[in-house]
DNA sequence: AACAGTTTTTGACATAAATCAAGGAAACAG
DNA sequence: CTGTTTCCTTGATTTATGTCAAAAACTGTT
């Protein structure tokens, strides 16, 4: 029942590799069981390795001294993480835990780095991966610091019924207060701002499932940001 | 009268590399002067290439529906940016300009990528500037949303007093108009962080000299925070 | 079915920071 | 220098969102 292989030359960052290299992989890597809540490295550790989400859902976070939580990244089945220390050669510069049952697949990194430098298809594989990753930060960054917790909501609403590929009803796969935390803000406010959006009929709420009523309204408001009361 | 080759052996991007590789990147690669104020590339422009800095200050930013600003970087002489879409196939996800009178060095895509793929160094060189880079937004993020005004300003402090090696002076190499922009405020607040912390002695303010009287007092304020009136 | 636990919602209130408006200082060009 | 433009500061006010406290709605379990 070994699917790590089948995940791995499926995933953005092995795609593409000979059947050969992706067992060689295989080899070096170290396979590990996630439970829900428990944490796989906190910030500040050394990192000498980074990971792939085999299955089940990650998420990377930052805690304020209060104990308030920022999720930085959600990370699905072949999606890779933690492979910031590898190349930049300092600590991680966040936590990361298991948000639900998970498996993880652990690259030391020594031995990544090794196949980078002689497999340039691997290395032009996780320069898209970063790249994609700091395309991400910068719609991040621009949502905490330019729009307003409405506007980030229907954003996230929108991307969501994209990747889900159904135009008007999502169903949210974290728990609504991971998805406050998400968008940088507290489930009380997320709670006041869907019952808003709900009383102007712009969305459906029925626990996690969501659908979305007016698009068009959708569309304006995670654009411009603003609803008349 | 040729210095573009010596800040290319010095950039973090191509430092190691022979100096026949750095020829034959200046031969590939069109220089532009920049002014004050001049657009680079807009957020959504293809981008068939990418930038280095050589003279002078570059900002990448992004602009709110309402015309606010935040800079996501600033890069100096040796800096490489705009490299995303060459790894990524999308657009420029921010607009870049220059803040000073500046020159840069443009590299199309296509070159670079053969680069990359022969000369592994060079690969890895630019996965540690894109995880450098993924280390600071992890920074950025953490302190629009787990932190406030006055800590983010400290923070900044302490961080150019490292930079400037100077650990109880720091002189602003931009304007405050642009760092308010940087730290995801608007001036008029800025300007009342400064007097704050001007009054409770911890920074004393004569233009754009700083001097840190308080580091202990800063560094706490930048972890925690708190100012109290 | 009933319990203990968590998650979500609601209300009243506090507050950091944005907005609006205007005056002052500094930088720059002629 | 001297006028003009840009940058910075200050005050009064508004607003979005966080905080605190408690009730309600789920979740899964013996």
């Amino acid at each position: 029942m070994n699917r790590s292989k089948d995940v791995l030359s499926q995933s953005i960052l092995f795609s593409g590799l000979p059947e050969q290299d992706i067992a060689a992989l295989t080899a070096i890597a170290v396979e590990k069981p996630v439970a829900p809540g428990e944490l796989i490295f906190s910030e500040g550790d050394p990192g000498d390795g980074f990971y792939v989400t085999l299955e089940g859902m990650i998420k990377v976070y930052k805690l304020s001294t209060e104990g308030k939580e920022q999720i930085l990244h959600m990370f699905g089945p072949g999606e890779p993480f933690g492979e910031v220390p590898v190349f930049s050669g300092k600590a991680f510069p966040a936590s990361a835990e298991g948000v639900k049952k998970s498996r993880v697949l652990f690259f030391p990194r020594k031995a990544f780095r090794d196949l980078i430098t002689t497999n340039p298809s691997v290395a032009m594989n996780m320069l898209a991966v970063l790249s994609r990753r700091l395309r991400n930060f910068t719609i991040q960054v621009e949502n905490l610091s330019l729009k307003e917790v409405p506007a980030r909501l229907a954003g996230y609403f929108l991307l969501q019924a994209e990747e889900q590929k159904n135009p008007d009803t999502i169903t949210l796969n974290i728990s609504k207060g991971q998805l406050a935390s998400f968008l940088g803000t507290i489930p009380e406010t997320l709670s006041r701002m869907l019952r808003k959006m709900s009383e102007q009929g712009l969305v459906e709420v029925q626990g996690r499932i969501i659908r979305l009523l007016d698009r068009p309204g959708l569309e304006d408001l995670a654009e411009f940001g603003k609803m008349e009361d």
